[in-house]
This record gives C-alpha cells, structure tokens and sequence, in this order.
DNA sequence: GCTTACTGTTAGTAATGACTTACCAAGCGG
DNA sequence: CCGCTTGGTAAGTCATTACTAACAGTAAGC
C-alpha cells in the first residue's frame, strides 16, 4: 500500500517536475530551485514529500543535500500497476468482444 | 504528456478504490456507490475525472450507465514508468557506486 | 571566532478540489 | 401517460495543500 503516497506525491505537476530534474542526475536544493520558477523553500517541501514517499534519496555534502531518485517508490508503482493491469485488461477484452466501445 | 492526468486521477484515494473496484469488473454507477462511503453524485463525478484521464470508458445500458477500464490511461502511466526508470536507476546506481545512501 | 553560503522549518495566506444537497433529463414499466 | 429508476449537473461548503516570507541552524573560509 506504499503507491498511494507515490500517486499523491506526483501528482503535483511541480512535484513531478523536481523528480523528473532528479531523473537527469543528482541535484542540489539550490541546483533545482534555480530552473524552476517557484521558491527554495517551496523545491525543499517538495524534496520532502518525495522523500517520505521514498522516491528520492539523500545525502549530505557539507551544507549542501544532494538528492537523488530512490527505486524503492518508483518499484511500488511498477509493482501496483503490474498486477492491475492484467486483470484490467482482462476484464476489458471481456467488454470489447460483448459489446464495441461507446464514446 | 497524458500521464499528467491519470497521475492526477489516481492521486485520490476515494477515486482510486473506484478505478480498482473497475478493475474487478464492469459496473454501473449506482453499484459502485453503493459499495462506498460516499454519495453517488461524487461516484459520478469521480468516474468523470476518470473518464477524461483516459481510464474507464463508458457504454449505456437503457438508463443505465455501465464503466469499465480502458488501458489508454494505464498504458500512459506504464510508457512514463519504463522509460524513466532506465535513466534514474542508472543515476541511482551511479550514486550508490560513489557514496553510501545516507538514510 | 565571525562572516558567508546553503538548507530546513514555521506561520500565514490563497487556491484547489472533494463532497453534499437539490434539481433536471432520459429510458422503462404500469 | 405517469410514476419509478438511473445518472449527470450546479451551487455552495469545508478541508487540504502549495506557496511565500521570515527565522533558525550548520558547515566552510578568512
């Protein structure tokens, strides 16, 4: 049940956008707040949430924090979606050869 | 960039357990709400969301409105998931070869 | 030791969104 | 034709949350 605080942790376009920078390559708080047009203190609650979600991952350099992805949030999606999709698909097809798709 | 959507859809728990309740089978909205805590009106507007995300489709039955999954959206979110998780497990691995994870 | 650089935290605010109640439309059976 | 069932829509309320500004803490350089 671990997917659920990764689903609302990227739900958030910022949010994603400060996990797709960290998907380039380790970045610091500064690094990140610099190409994005909200605050530091804003990219660093965000860090939080990612991180409490486990998608990122931490480490000190000095006063620095470099943050980068962590697999662990990312594997409970892969992991949720996985198995939802064979019985979704399953009982799609099922609906598809009863009857056609009605937009 | 359709993943945005389905992100966002899923983000809500109360959504989310009508999607997976979807998952298990095709169902009409009055059945779905009457297995939740919540009104039939939020159903509705849930399967609504749903529905421009990419994730239920729809098909009338008389008065009757009958859900069911639809793949586009999952497939969306599984198209995101596999191509960033190349590029951040080797940024991941990559700093785990340099330093330890620091917790 | 003192200044400077980098970050986390808190308080307060504005905006987003989930929910209910009430109302309206459409198909089915008497 | 009329009542019943089933769903979508509108308006309004309440909670959540993303954001900024101000403050506090920690490490590095002189």
């Amino acid at each position: 049940m671990t997917y659920q605080a990764a689903f609302l942790a990227l739900a958030d376009p910022t949010r994603r956008q400060v996990f797709e920078e960290l998907g380039r390559g380790p970045r610091s708080v500064g690094v990140i707040a610099a190409g994005m047009p909200v605050s530091r203190p804003a990219v660093s609650q965000h860090l939080g949430v990612l991180k409490k979600a486990g998608l990122v991952s931490q480490r000190a350099e000095g006063t620095r924090r470099v943050y980068y992805i962590d697999p662990k949030g990312l594997a409970a999606i892969r992991i949720w979606l996985d198995q939802f999709w064979d019985e979704a698909l399953l009982a799609f097809q099922a609906e598809i050869e009863k009857k056609d798709v009605t937009e």
